[in-house]
DNA sequence: TCCGTTAGTTCCGAAATCCCGAACTATGGG
DNA sequence: CCCATAGTTCGGGATTTCGGAACTAACGGA
């Protein structure tokens, strides 16, 4: 397996960080992985509150989440390993991380299950 | 007419505001409209770049950016006139905005033609 | 009052995107 | 070699977005 596409730091976009975060199902995922701090398999991430997401759904979304430069994304094994990329992102763009985060965590719904955001 | 609607600042949605500002040309016509200021015409607001965009385009922009709780339309005479609801936004989730229209301000491109973001 | 102009909205079909089940690929363990 | 696990790709139906054409609202002038 080829390794996975990532974007440079300096080639991510704000429009595609914004449109990966949009979805609450893609936000709960990355606020799982960047909370969890290290590292984190897919398939402990297929569920969002109550919701099931089928495993070609969760797929894409971490196509999704990957290609805006938010998380990496590495083979080990059988399984997947990603982690947050928040501080580069946060060097790149600082507090867009943080603010997002927190604005869920405001609202309160939709991420259940996510800890704080993460700092940076 | 009768008057628009506009979501109650509460109601707000995080992923609304999100998904409305992952669009370059929402996000650019968003930048002026909270660099202005006061208000601003629809139509003065027709071109992101130098792109052009057709008129119902640009009103299903101006609508979502409103549902969104964004901006705030009322028509005076022939015209509607538009404002930012940047403080509110930012009272009930503090420094979201700010980050967006500085994320974008660093990328650079996309947003050419706005100002500043609006610091609130 | 009627006509013309300006400013936006609505309607609708084409194009793009999203969602998710089914089939497939990759890796490791007997 | 066969099975199990973990993800990816494919396909097509549902949803969303784009933009031209037609429509409506508000004013100004004669």
């Amino acid at each position: 397996m080829r390794p996975l596409f990532h974007p440079a730091i300096e080639d991510v976009q704000p429009a595609a960080i914004l449109h990966a975060l949009s979805d609450p199902a893609r936000a709960a995922i990355f606020a799982r992985i960047a909370s969890a701090g290290c590292v984190q398999a897919c398939s402990a991430l297929s569920a969002v509150g109550d919701r099931v997401i089928p495993k070609s759904s969760l797929s894409s979304h971490f196509k999704v989440l990957r290609e805006a430069g938010l998380i990496r994304c590495e083979r080990h094994g059988v399984e997947m390993r990603n982690h947050s990329r928040c501080a580069e992102v946060d060097a790149r763009f600082p507090g867009l991380l943080a603010a997002i985060m927190n604005a869920y965590a405001t609202d309160g719904d939709g991420l259940r299950g996510s800890r704080r955001p993460p700092e940076a």
